[in-house]
DNA sequence: CGGGCGATTGACGGAGGTCAAGTTTAGTGG
DNA sequence: CCACTAAACTTGACCTCCGTCAATCGCCCG
């Protein structure tokens, strides 16, 4: 019974919703198969090359996305053209700020994403409707607001290298929403200039820290990017817990 | 006609909410008078000192708050004692972190506080019943985020001045809900140690901030404890916009 | 092969943390 | 009202960490 009735509302949804990746996970789950139909006849894929600037601060939004894969950065520009990365968004988050003319942090592409777009007045005309998507939501801000706090500490309060094992934990057990646990091979998809933003620090330092911690025989770095931790307990030490 | 029926509504509201200061500008503006007065029967208000911990972080939480008055700080711990503050909230916020067991954040009073205290459970229960409501704890969340991002700006890349005259600013805007605009006299609820674990400094660094500041004329302190802001434009130029 | 970008490494200096007096303020009891 | 005290604040001396400037290296791509 209960399966039967699950086989015709999946034959109802969008034929791009059907092998969705954010179907389940992202806040397309909090809505029904009819309301599912509604944003999925505006929804539209979208793949952009790492860099590509996906939201400007200041500038109005007319549209908002899931994203299904990849790293999206959240970043704040100061006037001097330095800029602090404020967020980073996995699949399958949101991306958006919901009942604001414009964003005040800007968005751009970490690796390549893949997103779905759907435009702006769709989604908040559902949020208004429909109390499931804005619960989705609220949770998702729930949760970014906590990641906010947790960074607020690392950056006010810890040295470059308790930075930099922070940093290195936090990626481990984000990157691959496929493990559950913590993922000793990180792929970096930043430059150090990324990670330096990120950490508010210097180039120079991140470099400094990550040779620190590959002397340390607690990480290995191969051309660059592609980052192995080989030691789990000495890095969450390195971290301040 | 709109009128009277503004009568029968008002008439038929808890009696504690009729002169409440968070009945209009708080989460309570999105309650029926229906839903008000089951709120109502559980609400307590409470005034309780500066220094009180109102949440404690890791441990359950079973209630929740509006806050009719005063200042109240966020705090996380860090293991060896030093704290960051992450967020401060002011009347007519609402106090808690709805829908997760425990708060990964302290809560302190900064100063003598008024709430208006309801059970979690009865909080949790109408907010899933209650689109409106929901909504309004949404709105209330983005904007905590949007607040955390900007002082992640503020901790990862300002220097000690620029974070004194941005937290001033900050305060002068914040601290007096009466005043719309910028509020020059400002009667700090904190102790040197307070703006410093805000500003992810030391007390000495915030003192001789202060000083540079009052020989700068650009503030006067009396007693500790009152600051004048005597130059506003010098004061945002301090802070680096 | 050479230009360019990103990363590394070194030398140096300054902002801010640490340690250690003093000073002011607020609270208490005589 | 005045000592006395504790806490909060200020100020100074010193030193460390990290930012700045600069040179070099390694890799990729034309």
């Amino acid at each position: 019974m209960g399966t039967i009735r699950q086989d015709i509302h999946s034959s109802a949804i969008p034929v791009v919703c059907r092998e969705c990746e954010a179907r389940h996970g992202g806040i397309c789950s909090a809505l029904e198969p009819a309301e599912l139909l509604r944003l999925g006849r505006h929804a539209r894929r979208r793949e952009v090359p790492a860099g590509t600037e996906l939201v400007s601060a200041g500038l109005p939004v007319d549209t908002y996305a899931n994203i299904l894969s990849g790293v999206v950065k959240l970043t704040k520009l100061l006037p001097d053209g330095r800029q602090q990365i404020v967020g980073l968004q996995f699949a399958p988050d949101f991306l958006g700020r919901p009942f604001a003319g414009s964003s005040s942090v800007g968005a751009v592409a970490a690796s390549t994403v893949r997103l779905c777009v759907f435009p702006r007045a769709e989604l908040e005309d559902m949020a208004r409707q429909s109390h499931p998507l804005e619960h989705r939501l609220y949770a998702q801000s729930l949760r970014e607001l906590d990641d906010a706090r947790e960074w607020m500490v690392i950056l006010g309060q810890k040295s470059a290298s308790q930075k930099l094992a922070s940093f290195l934990l936090l990626l481990g057990t984000h990157i691959d929403p496929t493990v559950d646990g913590f993922s000793d091979v990180i792929d970096l998809p930043w430059t150090r200039a990324d990670i330096a933003d990120f950490l508010g620090l210097t180039i120079e330092t991140v470099s400094r820290q990550l040779t620190r911690l590959r002397n340390a025989e607690i990480i290995s770095i191969e051309k660059n990017r592609h980052v192995t931790v080989l030691n789990y307990p000495a890095l969450t030490t390195e971290a301040g817990i």
